[in-house]
RNA sequence: GCCCACAUAGCUCAGCGGUAGAGCACUUCCUUGGUAAGGAAGAGGUCACCGGUUCAAGCCCGGUUGUGGGCUCCA
């Protein structure tokens, strides 16, 4: 006779086992088709499961987190049942929900088309269709190996021979399709309903390992409804409209080719763009104690070889021969660089902490699988700082440098920043109590301020403990940008040092930070995040003057002067084209304002001002309207 | 680096064995028009590159390079 406590505290008794299924069918019939599973005392069960006991229970309908999940994962297994009908070959090994949908991994000699994917999204649907019960035996483990090995699924078995002896195998049975999974699982497959979409076919490697076989993975998306899948797919959409790659043509600011793969040839409004944030950095970080500085792109291998990179970094590095047989390394950072700067001259405890920042152009010989856009590059400039000072200085620079960061991020309209704590990973340098002392000293810092962070367990680098920055934009997705490292290795390794109060010498601890983290890679966020239509201060051409006849040219180039010679980045269009024509076109090109002059502005010395993303106009005098827009380029202050 | 796909005019794309096409953009002319496309004419391409099959190759086959989507990587 169990009794079922509900989530909302109401009691109900059966008599003999009940299951998932009849609980939510007593509730209701709208409750019973929305449920997907159940939760018995805090574990994720099948509808079916018998529940013999006093059990809290909460039934799983379809649209909860949970639900969705295991939609998802349903939908990877009539997809795997697809694919086995279909291509009877091919070898399943597994298939998780993930975010926004599912995949499965398949071996086959034989690659899936296209057109393949087309057939096993209808025949994922024909399964849906056939509404076949699905059902959960345990089997024995040596049984279970056995049985898929003698089926041919090699994948399968070797999984389950690394299940520990003696723990029972779930597997699961739909139609003639039978895997291997932990469950919870819907009771029949038409339950998942048809909101799912079979989307890309990829690669990937078995158990994530590159030195493994190559497997081809589909993905899918699986939602609890059409709307919820018609949105995801306008999502899609939405992302691929704000591609930095598609703006960074129609906005005609970089592009790449062949000869310079990885590196980008950036146009005069993007190099506009791209020197307003190295600007608008500068008097930040200057204002914030730090001196900028700059160093060799070309340094002998030999300084690279003592600082550890040469080694450590050598296969990522670019290097430069000379007639005389010298080989140069183009720099892939700017630590050495500064450390050296550091070096040239004596240093006191007094002068410290010394914080060193350059704009630095880095090359780093990324695998070109891995490059794409202005995201992942193989040249590219970093907004880097290091910063020398004393141990007992870590945690007052840490919450200096925090503060630094965080209004870096707002005033550039990036107000949810998620900030990570990596601390020391298995293979490292230097002992376990130096660590404990850097990474207590960040933490303090962080801690001072009151930041909100999350620890990123043993994801540190091997030199020292490091935060991370991560940006989240206008879609929700994450950018990790800034950094904040810890380095107990370098100033060692490259001998420097600083005269202590005892006048002996020490080595500094050096602090690594960036903020954009690459300003290449920055640009393609922030296009990204504003979907091309940046903030006043930040858009390349902020204002187009467009006479509406051409009587009125002089009057347009007269406003356009004006607006230029305080400060404000300004062009005419005096096409011989329709006021129309201009305003639609300086609207798809995102101009921020659109000023039109006519017979009457002309008259009365005014000017018809037009913002991006309005209808309205406003008539203001000319001297007014340039003290408001030189006001508002003053403004630093985004919001997507 | 690995798997799959793709590469045709500045851009977006059609053509899929019989020696290249559209729209937009561009140039010229007409039009001087008050807030999202006025009209006409014209110019523009060794169909990524190298090789092969064929009487004939953007079109079929192989290779290279690049790009896209994933995987691995991002010290």
């Amino acid at each position: 006779m169990p009794t079922i406590t509900l989530p909302d505290g109401s009691k109900r008794e059966f008599a003999g086992a009940v299951d998932g299924a009849r609980i939510a069918a007593g509730i209701g019939p709208r409750l019973a088709q929305a449920a997907v599973a159940v939760r018995v005392n805090g574990v994720l069960k099948d509808l079916a499961a018998p529940i013999a006991a006093d059990a809290s229970i909460a039934i799983i309908t379809r649209e909860s987190p949970e639900g969705v999940e295991i939609l998802r994962h349903d939908a990877a297994h009539v997809m795997a049942e697809a694919v086995k009908e279909l291509f009877p070959e091919t070898q399943v090994t597994i298939g998780p929900a993930i975010e926004d949908g599912f995949y499965y991994d398949f071996a086959r000699r034989e690659a899936f088309t296209p057109e393949d994917l087309v057939r096993i999204e209808e025949r994922m649907r024909e399964i849906v269709d056939r509404d076949e019960k699905v059902t959960r035996e345990e089997w024995q483990r040596d049984a279970a190996v056995r049985f898929f090995t003698e089926q041919g699924e090699h994948y399968k078995a070797e999984i389950i021979a690394g299940i520990p002896a003696g723990e029972p195998i779930s597997l699961y049975r739909q139609g003639k399709f039978i895997d291997l999974c932990r469950g919870p699982h819907l009771p029949s497959t038409g339950r998942l309903g048809k909101a799912f979409k079979v989307t890309k076919l990829a690669g990937a490697y078995w158990r994530g390992d590159s030195r493994n076989a190559m497997l081809q993975r589909i993905y899918g998306t699986a939602w609890p409804d059409q709307k919820q899948l018609d949105a995801y797919l306008k999502r899609l959409e939405e992302a691929e409209r704000r591609d930095h790659r598609r703006l960074g043509r129609e906005m005609d600011l970089f592009h790449f080719q062949e000869e310079a793969v990885g590196a980008a040839f950036w146009h005069a409004k993007g190099w506009t763009l791209f020197q307003s944030l190295v600007g608008y950095l500068r008097r930040e970080q200057e204002a914030a104690g730090y001196r900028e500085v700059n160093t060799p792109e070309l340094m002998d291998r030999s300084l690279w070889e003592r600082s550890g990179h040469w080694e450590w970094f050598g296969q990522h590095m670019m290097t430069s021969r000379t007639e005389d047989e010298r080989v140069f390394a183009i720099k892939p950072m700017n630590c050495p660089g500064h450390v050296q700067i550091f070096k040239s001259d004596l240093r006191s405890y007094r002068e410290l902490p010394v914080r060193l920042a350059e704009f630095g152009k880095v090359h780093r010989y990324e695998p070109s699988g891995a490059l794409h856009g202005l995201m992942r590059v193989r040249a590219f400039t970093q907004d880097d700082a290091h910063i020398f000072c004393t141990p007992e200085q870590i945690t007052s620079e840490t919450g200096a440098g925090c503060n630094l960061l965080l209004k870096i991020y707002r005033d550039l309209g990036f107000d949810d920043v998620v900030i990570k704590f990596a601390d020391r990973p298995p293979k490292r340098v230097g002992d376990d109590a130096i660590w404990d002392r850097a990474e207590a000293a960040l933490l303090a810092g962080m801690n001072a301020l009151g930041l909100r962070y999350s620890h990123n367990k043993g994801e540190g680098a091997f030199y020292g403990p490091k935060i991370e920055f991560h940006l989240r934009d206008a879609l929700g997705r994450e950018w990790q940008c800034g950094t904040w490292q810890v380095d107990l290795n370098l100033p060692g390794r490259l001998g420097a040092s600083y005269i202590g109060e005892d006048g002996a010498k020490h080595v500094p601890v050096l602090l690594h930070r960036a903020i954009f983290g690459s300003l290449e890679r920055f640009i393609g966020i922030l296009l990204e995040h504003y979907a091309g239509a940046l903030p006043f201060w930040l858009a390349p051409e902020q204002i187009v003057v467009a006479p509406i006849t051409s009587e009125i040219d002089a009057y347009a180039v007269a406003v356009a002067d004006k607006l230029s010679r305080a400060g404000l980045r300004t062009r005419t269009d005096l096409r011989n084209e329709k006021i129309n024509y201009k305003v639609r076109e300086h609207s798809l090109a995102k101009i921020p304002v659109i000023i039109a002059v006519g017979k009457r502005e002309s008259a009365e010395n005014t000017v018809s001002i037009r913002r991006f993303g309005r209808t309205e106009q406003e008539v203001v005098p000319l001297e007014e309207a340039v003290r408001r827009l030189v006001g508002e380029n003053e403004q630093i202050r985004g919001s997507a």
